[in-house]
RNA sequence: GGGCCUGUAGAUCAGUGGAAGAUCGCUUGAUUCGCAUUCAAGAGGUCACGGGUUCAAUUCCCGUCAGGUCCA
């Protein structure tokens, strides 16, 4: 059907936009060749180019000039005149189409999750073709039916603002597939299209003189075809793409599988059959029904219904003014801006609400969390805009609650949804009382900075993008304080540069690709049973120290799992990996063994085992985190070295003590419950529809058949690593440590096996370790370690007074601890266990060195001796200067002495010598009364004389230290001179 | 995935390359028949952890841990 030069116009394109371009015009001029035109002539429409923007369109008016997009057609008026003849529910949108389309051989299919574990490339589901996307479109993975229709619920986030003020605008919606995967000799565009056309006529009861049909064209991804858009009132109803060709570097080519795309809002249609004033009337009108019921606000439908007429010049993607848009509206209706925002504002509150609950419950329920990083994130800001709506406007609403709501409203189409209501209500009142806290820090950072007056644009970006704080709030806070804050007109604008600076920095890093052209892939042998750890192959190629053989037992690192070691002939590899689907080993050294040669690879016995040992111990772990914490959980990356394994699963905080204690012991269980595992290979579709989506706890895996790992009764997933025949074999489980690596995600470090073994080897030598140091026994160690930090602490105070208890001298407790000792050591010391005895060990030599240091200092802190000290000053001015020569103390113990001497007497100045191994440390103070007595600079002083004597010093004009090494002058020599310089200053 | 901010007394937080602070709370004493109040005195700090630079680090640099926030 393309012609030479089509071809060659077409081969031009580098980017979808511009294949797009090209080929609707191409289309257009033969539409016999691109469009059902027989069957939309049978229809008894007529073709027609646009007036205004030369789009070729149908219809079955003669007299029409102008195509069906709003700004030719002069927007959009749906709710004037209703053009629907048939009311439909939200649900019984969905009804019909399956009325209609089932008989005419379309399978219905459950809907997909929304969160798109599947798919590599995207983490939601944003229209219902993403279910497909990528291994079926590609021909990887067989469609659950060759031609179907979804109820998709899915997810945009880049018209947020918009939701509740438009009328038509949301985050998450149902987008109906009308699907069909076929060889090029099955399709049939006449009858696709014949089939919605009926649905959109028959069905919905729309006139025919109500639609228009334009010729389109749609690229994505380096497929294309064309399609057909309806429209109605100048609402965009669906597009029915027909995807038939791909860009290749040779120019277009015609699929092998041709794919039918027809994405329909089911809210917009059963918006469009209701005619009510906005989309989400039509659409959740039990849950908009009690949220009028519970915060009394009048819902002027008459009002809103006027208002969205015009509510799409307040699209905030097209306004640059929104005042001034508001204005505008305002105008148009007769009424003042205040008014009528008074009127319109808890309105769109009451819908966004609405319609922000729903999105998360799908979100929530399909296993992602609110948080910090990701699409997480999202799901934070619309949780945040909708709570935030509660308070502005002060209503009574839970949004668990509405949520539960919107689970019962679709029970009927979506029953899963009321499954893990708990679950939900549990993880939205902690982001709730986040969102609170979040607010009540943000108030009183702004009382702090507004108190100091006006704020830079610089400082208005620190507060938003690293506290959270939007200009507008601290515009509005600012008036409190009489403060009027100027915010520029590009802030958001400046906030992503900002961003953008920061992030040009980084490289990308190259990754090493071999040449493997021409020879076959290698086929692994890993997969059955993993005591299989020897076979014979055949060399393919070997590139310097890497060899690639035509089938091999080894485990290239891969799936989170680390790589097998072992031998080929006998001369060892120390590295595997995987290239597409070749398995390359890495030899220590260069193999004397040749292409084409026969030869026996041999996988190291242990290193396998262990590495098998955390592979299925994580999928346990992963199953009892799931069993004790709830639903919710879901694998978020894992990696299985030999001496541990971690976990990382969606949990929305830290995990408590005891609840880790309870995975791990769900975990042990499942272990002596010894099952045996079965692994196999089955066809995706298969999989996907037996199993369930949670198969892709690991991510994304490509190919048709995937191996799936059953654990039966306990855990599914698709995964390609190495496990064990039997649970039992997994040895006993022991979880580490866990840590919250992100918002929303926290990592649960184990170990299994012979791993576990060791683990315990280590810690009762540390425990044997402490029972030698302190010479107590295992129980008495925390109550040990309790008394050494609290003696440590107060013997530290003493070496400041001089005063001590006898007692703090030794240690003697004798109480007992029940429990994990290494678990309490490491909270009561703030360390990570390993650290745990190295901590003990420096607070236990600090003790002992504090009680020398103590016995050393008591003296020189005794009463006695300051006062021989003061009796011995010397006037100063008119003050009295304490000087003493000490060895080898402390600078901190000579400053104890020094401000006990200032604290005992008045009107003094100090200035001590201290000789250590190094040499003289000067230390001086001066006391308050002194200072005002005179204006000798302390600091000042001992800097020009150790500087004066090559050492170095400095401070303030009432406190100063300096030092100088012994090899320049010794200490006699330098109390000399400092004594010289004091009295010849006098 | 990336950037930024924060970690100081029981709580909320100031602060700084040069002897660790405020407010509230706590303890004791005084005022009082008693309580509230007021006054006075006092206790309470591994300045998150580990390194480094420095004559001197809570402060500067690096790493770790913990919390927060923004962007794609």
């Amino acid at each position: 059907m393309l012609s030479d030069k089509d071809q060659k116009e077409l081969k031009k394109a580098k980017t979808d936009k511009q294949l797009k371009s090209i080929f609707k015009e191409i289309a257009s001029k033969k539409p016999d060749d691109f469009f059902p035109t027989e069957e939309l002539r049978g229809l008894g429409y007529i073709r027609k180019q646009c007036d205004c923007c030369g789009t070729f369109f149908w219809t079955v008016l003669k007299e029409r000039k102008v195509c069906g997009d709003p700004t030719c057609s002069g927007g959009f008026q749906v709710v004037i005149d209703n053009p629907s003849q048939v009311k439909l529910s939200f649900i019984g949108v969905w009804k019909k189409i399956v009325e209609i389309l089932e008989p005419r051989g379309y399978k219905p299919i459950n809907r997909y999750p929304c969160v798109a574990r599947w798919n590599p490339t995207s983490e939601f589901t944003i229209a219902s073709i993403s279910a497909f996307q990528p291994y079926v479109i590609t021909g990887e993975v067989e469609p659950p039916a060759k031609k179907l229709i979804i109820p998709q619920f899915c997810l945009r986030f880049n018209d947020i603002e918009n939701v509740g003020v438009t009328g038509s605008h949301c985050t998450g919606f149902v987008m109906i597939g009308q699907h069909q995967f076929v060889p090029p000799e099955e399709w049939n565009q006449g009858e696709l299209f014949l089939d919605i056309h009926d649905f959109i006529h028959e069905g919905v009861g729309l006139a025919k003189e109500e639609i228009i049909i334009h010729e389109d064209s749609w690229a994505g991804g380096g497929s294309f075809g064309c399609s057909l858009e309806f429209f109605s009132r100048g609402v965009e109803l669906f597009n029915q793409v027909y995807t038939m060709y791909e860009q290749t570097p040779k120019g277009p080519q015609e699929l092998k599988l041709k794919v039918l795309d027809m994405g329909m809002g089911q809210e917009r249609v059963a918006w469009f059959s209701q005619g009510t004033p906005n989309m989400y009337e039509a659409t959740f009108p039990m849950v908009i029904n009690k949220l009028r019921e519970i915060t009394k606000i009048n819902l002027d439908l008459d009002l809103y219904n006027e208002f969205s007429k015009y509510s799409a010049y307040l699209n905030i993607d097209e306004v640059e003014d929104m005042d001034a848009a508001w204005q505008k509206v305002a105008n148009e209706l007769g009424f003042k801006v205040n008014d009528l925002k008074n009127k319109i504002l808890p309105m769109t509150a009451i819908y966004s609400i609405a319609e922000h609950a729903r999105s998360l419950l799908f979100a929530i329920n399909d296993g992602k969390l609110p948080s910090n990083v990701g699409g997480g994130y999202n799901l934070r800001v619309i949780f945040r805009r909708a709570i935030s709506f509660i308070d502005q406007f002060q209503l009574n609403i839970d949004m668990a609650d509405v949520c539960t709501w919107h689970a019962l409203e679709l029970k009927e189409l979506f029953p899963e949804l009321s499954l893990h209501l708990d679950e939900i209500e549990e993880i939205l009142d902690f982001e709730k009382e986040k969102y609170y806290l979040n607010k009540k820090e943000a108030k009183r950072i702004l009382d702090k900075e507004l108190k100091k007056g006006i704020l830079s644009t610089e400082k208005l970006i620190e507060l938003y993008d690293s506290k959270g704080i939007n200009p507008e709030l601290v515009k509005e806070s600012a008036k409190n304080y009489g403060i009027s804050i100027k915010i520029p007109d590009d802030f958001y604008s400046l906030v992503v540069e900002r961003h953008e600076k920061q992030e040009q920095i980084h490289a990308t890093e190259k990754e090493i690709e071999l040449d493997l052209s021409g020879i076959p892939e290698t086929k692994s042998l890993y997969y059955y049973d993993y005591n299989e750890i020897s076979n014979e192959a055949k060399v393919l190629k070997i590139i310097d120290k890497y060899v690639i053989l035509d089938q091999s037992v080894a485990y290239p690192t891969s799936g989170g799992q680390l790589h097998d070691i072992g031998t080929i002939n006998g001369e060892s590899f120390g590295d595997v990996f995987k290239q597409g689907n070749y398995i390359i080993h890495v030899m220590e050294n260069d193999p004397t063994f040749k292409e084409g040669e026969l030869v026996k690879i041999e996988v190291e016995k242990e290193w396998r085992t262990q590495l098998s040992q955390h592979h299925t111990a994580t999928h346990i772990v992963n199953a009892a985190a799931r069993i004790i914490l709830g639903e919710h959980v879901n694998q978020a990356g894992a990696k299985k070295t030999l001496r541990s394994s971690h976990l990382d699963i969606t949990h929305y905080n830290q995990i408590p003590d005891d609840k880790l204690i309870e995975i791990e012991n769900m975990a042990n269980e499942i272990v002596d419950k010894k099952i045996d595992l079965k692994l196999s290979f089955i066809p995706r579709s298969e999989a996907e529809q037996e199993y369930g989506m949670s198969i892709y706890q690991g991510g994304a895996v490509p190919g048709k058949y995937l191996r799936i790992v059953e654990v039966p009764g306990i855990d599914v997933e698709a995964c390609g690593g190495t496990h064990l025949n039997n649970t039992s074999e997994t040895g006993k489980i022991k979880i580490i440590k866990s840590q919250k690596i992100q918002d929303g995600i926290v990592r649960l470090t184990f170990t299994a096996g012979k791993a576990t073994e060791e683990l315990k080897k280590l810690e009762a030598s540390a425990i044997k370790e402490l029972e030698n140091l302190l010479r107590v026994p295992r129980k008495s160690i925390v109550g040990r370690v309790n008394e050494l930090i609290d003696k440590w602490k107060k013997l530290n105070k003493a070496l400041q007074s001089g005063k001590y208890n006898k007692k703090d001298l030794e240690l003697t407790s004798k109480e007992d601890f029940e429990g994990d000792i290494l678990t309490e050591l490491s909270r009561l010391l703030n360390v990570r266990k390993e650290k745990v005895p190295s901590k003990i060990k420096k607070f236990y030599s600090e003790w002992k060195e504090a009680k020398i240091k103590l016995n050393r200092v008591k003296k020189y802190l005794s009463t006695d001796y300051i006062e021989s000290l003061i009796k011995n000053a010397k006037s100063f001015g008119n003050s009295k200067l304490v000087t003493a020569t000490f060895n080898n103390l402390d600078q901190k113990e000579v400053q104890n002495i020094s401000s006990n001497v200032l604290k005992y007497s008045d009107n003094v100045i100090t200035l001590f010598f201290n000789e250590n191994d190094k040499g003289t440390a000067i230390t001086g103070m001066i006391d308050s009364k002194a200072a005002k007595n005179s204006d000798f600079h302390m600091g000042n002083f001992i800097k020009e004389e150790t500087s004066f004597l090559k050492g170095k010093g400095g401070g303030k004009h009432d406190y100063g230290q300096g030092f100088i090494e012994k090899k320049y002058v010794n200490t006699p020599i330098v109390v000399k001179h400092f004594y010289k310089k004091l009295f010849k200053k006098e």
